[in-house]
Order: structure tokens, then sequence, then C-alpha cells
DNA sequence: TCTTAGCACTCTCATCCTGAGAGTGCTAAA
DNA sequence: TTTAGCACTCTCAGGATGAGAGTGCTAAGA
């Protein structure tokens, strides 16, 4: 299992096993290899490196005399030490800029683009979240009285988030003594979290103290909302891949995709360790069954005291990674800008 | 196309051709209706019934020797007068209430439950999109100064809804005249739709007439914003249809349930007339062509004054009416209740 | 006039067979 | 250590075949 077994030739047929594989879905030979690549030397050479390699785990036989796919082995080793540092190109890059910049539209639509370019770039079906407040902080409260003793309370979040709820009182109360009750509130507890508020509120009055128990918990409420709404694109991308084509390992697929729980599970834990970067998870990694045929390219977005979310692709263990690590890593950037400057406006 | 063309025993046949072929996917012949349903006719006649139904339209022949189909024409006679009023069995409509009235989640949430019980029990792809105010009214305006010229507008809006902007004004404005104005814009405009509220603004000065404009702006934003997000579930029962088994097909339907300008436009459409009750879209009535090989059962939920919203199923037009009806009136009927209660409340 | 038994014919579909093509491992020579 | 040559393996596309299901038509029966 060390990752220094190969030799340098050895790495190129690899290589050339996983580029092939992937552009072609079907295992690739020996004669392939050297008829298309001209490498300087014989198919037998190919061959032997080849069956080293099948030994040492990176490429498997699908059958006993068919070509060599690369395993899971084969992918991580190539993603990890092969691949190198890939970039969208120039003028990509400045197409998807665009779209992003000529759109003036709320959260939900950055999200949709977003899903929309990951799909396209990257062939395969795209995930991403809507960014969620990194930690909710209390900036403004307003209580307006309605009639008797509903009051509808606004909570002002920073970041610019408002929500709203209607309360009913104990007893009526004016709208003047309202007023008071909620500026106190707002000058004590401005800037702090739902336990600074909680430990503010054994100051205030009996009506101050039971406002500042709900804003409290609504705050907590906003943390404990462990992901955004999931936002899908280019699921039928992925039914075009050769091995997705039969009915069952297409219907798998769907099924895997539209399960919340599950993506939820893995876009939290596999990007736990991560803060800034790109996650690649082949083949489930030993920890999720479901996820054996598949891998997925993932990254958060957003900043530290803002807001974060999550963005990513998901596709056949077969899928560019290149292409893939590229494209989530610029979309990723891109909506952290955003997230950035919407917080900041 | 008269629809008065066919006897009692055509209707029958008619019934257990579209009955048949919803169950087995695979075309009726005469042979197998007589042996599965012992009618007191023989295969003869019924093939009779047949040729005559075939050449009237309601019935199609995949190959010169093969067993019938529906066509579009037979379906529609079918749902029109054959089906009859169906209902979910009341055990299945307990558990379904059961389940929505157990969930105290947020809008978002009844919208994911509603799509998946669609889903689940339809056998087919269900849509529902969220529910948005049917006219956007306004209720109540704060003005928060922050710091120096930067204000924030907080909206809030007939039913509960809450917006926040911030604005920069022209010069520094004390806190006291901006709750006046707030309070003068309030006092004159609740319960006024984007209209109204212009209508009103020439009576102001000049910092109200300013912040009039970009309320009634904000109330005219929301009623373009046509519909609300599109929530799917049950993508992977498509692919279960043997239809769309092959890979081409399958992907043509996902393709069809990602395509959000599309389904939109088909919603507002096909249910522009009705307003209660369920519509029935079967391959597209000839208004959409890549709906040609797909059926909808849609309705709308919510009420008049409140919000609206759409919800339905989309499968083959293979697809068990019965079901799907009963479904979507079940659930749309249970959305409606939710709706008004969320805007009471 | 309507229904039905019988019959010849048609068309699909699953199954089997077969040969071409691609790939392998091994051995022996360079 | 590399490579040419060779015998062998396995898949897969394409064609042949026969069972099964269904039809239309005709002529006889109710």
């Amino acid at each position: 299992m060390s990752t220094e077994l190969l030799t340098e030739r050895q790495e190129t047929v690899l290589a050339l096993v996983v580029h092939e594989y992937i552009e072609g879905a079907r295992p690739v030979g020996s004669k392939r290899l050297v008829n298309r690549y001209s490498l300087g030397i014989s198919s037998a050479t190919v061959r032997n490196d080849m069956a080293f390699m099948t030994e040492a785990g990176y490429l498997r036989q699908p059958h006993t005399s068919a070509g060599r796919v690369p395993t899971e082995q084969g992918y991580r080793y190539f993603v990890a030490r092969l691949l190198g540092d890939t970039e969208l190109p120039q003028n990509e890059k400045r197409l998807i800029s665009h779209q992003f910049h000529q759109m003036r539209g709320d959260v939900d639509e950055w999200v949709r683009l977003a899903a929309s370019v990951l799909a396209s770039q990257s062939r395969v079906a795209s995930l991403v979240t809507t960014p969620l407040p990194d930690r909710t902080v209390f900036k403004h409260l307003e209580l307006i009285g309605t009639q008797g003793r509903q009051v509808l309370m606004v909570l002002v979040l920073e970041g610019g988030d408002v929500r709203q709820q209607m309360l009913t009182l104990s007893e009526p109360i004016g709208q003047a003594q309202l007023r008071q009750t909620a500026e106190r509130l707002t000058g004590a507890c401005a800037g702090q979290d739902a336990n600074g508020v909680r430990a503010q509120s054994s100051r205030f009055g009996t009506l101050a103290k039971e406002i500042a128990a709900l804003v409290s918990e609504s705050l907590e409420r906003a943390d404990d909302f462990s992901a955004g709404e999931i936002h899908r694109d280019g699921l039928a991308n992925v039914l075009s891949q050769p091995e997705f084509s039969d009915t069952e390992s297409g219907r798998d697929a769907l099924r895997l995709l539209e399960e919340r729980s599950l993506l939820e599970e893995v876009l939290a834990k596999a990007l736990s360790p991560t803060i800034g970067g790109v996650q690649v998870v082949i083949g489930g990694e030993g920890a999720w069954e479901e996820l054996k045929d598949y891998s997925m390219v993932l990254a958060r977005y957003g900043a530290a005291g803002y807001a974060i979310g999550t963005l990513g692709v998901l596709g056949p263990k077969r899928m560019s990674y290149g292409r893939s690590i590229s494209a989530v890593r610029y979309v990723a950037g891109l909506m952290s800008n955003l997230v950035v400057e919407a917080f900041d406006a």
C-alpha cells in the first residue's frame, strides 16, 4: 500500500490507463496504449508493468483476458500524485464569471447557477447547498404590536438575515412599552450569539426576559439547521455514463442523488477536515457503502464569520477528475466572493 | 372524434385494455383479456370491438400482429368517462394526514413532505412548488438607522413574509425622524398593494416619498416572481417504468424533469382555467411537443388572498391515473389547509 | 344481424451459435 | 531488461431459429 512503489514509467502507464478508461469506458489493453500514444516502449513491456500494478492493487482485470481498469487505489494514486494542478481554460473562466456577475438575483439564483455551471463543466451531477450563517449573531430587535396580545417579533441577524415570529403575550402591552423593551434588548445583546443573549437575560424584567428566551431559542435553531437546501443539477448527465446505462444501476444512482440524509452526512463529514481546498471522495473511501460505485469532488464555499455552504459533483468513479476538480475549485471561489460581497453590502 | 361513439361493451373493453396496459406495459390482446377477466364474450367479439376502436382512434397497434395500446384519445376517454371518482383508501389518508400534522416545520418542509408523499403514492415523479403570496400586500414598515446614512428597511407583508433591504440615504437622518416616517407610511399604506402604495406616495414629504417608491418596487418584484422553487421527488420512479428503461428515453425524461422553464410554463398554463380541481394533461395535449410521451396530473393548492402553489406528478402516459389523481387531490387539500392555518396564525 | 369457432398468417423475442477482434501470459532471443 | 512471437482466452456483435401471442377473415350458429 506504500505509494512509493511505482517507477516513473509505471506512473506514465497508470496515468494513461486512467485517462483512456475515463475517455472510453472500456478496459484498456497494452497494444491499444502503444498504438495511440507512441511511447518508446513495446506492448510487452507495458504488459509487464501492468501485471506488476495489477499485483500491487492499482489495476484490475475484469476478465482473464481483458484490458485493465483502475482500482480505487489506482484512482487515488492518480489524483494525488499524477493529476497535477488543473485549471479551467481562461475563456471558460471568463464566461462563467460573466454569468455570475450579470446576475443580481437572490441567493437561490446563485445556487442554481452554480449547480448548472458545475454540471455542464464536469458533465456529471452537481450538488450545491444554500449558504448558512456561520454563527448566528443577534443584531437588532423590533416588537410590533398589532392588536390585543398579538405581537410581531422581527429579529435582524448579523449578515442581513431577518426572521419574524408571532407571539401571544399573557396580557396586552402598549406599543410604547414594547418599543422600550426592544430597545433595551437590542442595546444589551447586539453582537451576541444564543448563549450570549441567554447570559444577559437575568438582568431584565419579566417581559424582556420572556422575549430574550425566544430570541436565544431562535438563534439556536438557526445553528442547528445543519445544512441548507441541497440543489441538484445535471442528473441526466449521470445516466449518460455507460456504467449507469442499465435500468438497475441508473435507478440506484438517482436514488442516491435524491436521498437527502445521506448526502448531508457525506457533505458534512467529508469536508470536516478541510476548510479551504477541494476534497475528492473516491468510492466512498470505505466509510459509505452506498457510494461504492461513485466518486465525489467537494468544496466548502463562503467565509468564516459570514456564511458557509458546500458544493461539489457526484459521478461514477470513472469521472474526469481534472475537469471536476478545476470546476469545483473555480465555482467555489466565485461563490465565496459573492457571499462576502453580499454580507458586506 | 365524438365521444358518443362507443357502446357500453366497447367501453368495458377499452377500460380493460387501459387497465391491463397500465399494469403490464405490454400491448394487450383479445385472448389475454377474455382469459383473465371472464367477460361473457369470446375473443373474436373482443377482436371486432378492438378493430372498431382502432379505426375510431382510441386504440393503436404497435405492429401488424400485436395487441392493442391506448392512444392519447383513448386515455382521455378513459379518464373523462370511465375512471370515475377515485379516492385514496381511508387508512392511507390517515397515515398521510398524520405525517403532515406531526410536522411543525417551515414551509419548505411541508413542500418536501408533499413531494415525497405524492411520489410514493403515485409511483411516478412528483413536483411541488413553494406557495407564493397571491397578491403582495403591505402591512408594516420599520426603518432602523445603523450608522451614518445606512438604513435598514424592514418590510412586513400580509401573511407574515418579511423582507429587508439596506438603503443609503442622501444625508444622515436621526432615528426619531426615521421612526416617524415609518409610522406615517405604515398608517397610510397598510393593506395596500404596490399600486396602492404608489397612489398614496404623492401625499408624503421627500424622505417618505423616496421610501414609498422603494416599498412599492419591492412589492411589485414579489408579484413578478412567477413561481416558487420547484421541488421534485421520486425521479427514480420514472426510470423504473419500462418505457424509460433504455438510456436514451430515460435521459430525456430526466432532462424534462430538470428543465425549470418548461415546467413553470406548463404549471402556469395548464392550470389557468381551473382554480379548484385536478387537471390531467395527457401527452402534452398538442401544446407541448416535449411532453409527447408524458402525462401530468396537476392541482393548485392554497387559497385566494392567502398564497397559491402548484403540485402534481409527471410520468409516462401509461401511468395509473386513478392513483395519481386521488393522491394529488388529497395532498392538495392538506396543503391548502396548512397554508390557511399558517396565514391565520 | 350479431356472435363465435377455426384457421392461416405475421411479428416479436429470447436463445443459441459462431467468428472476428482484442487482450493476455509465457518463453526465448536480443 | 526489453521485446518479438505464439498459443490461448474471453467478449461481443450478428445471424438463425422456433415458440408464443396476436391478428384478420370466413363461414357457421343463434
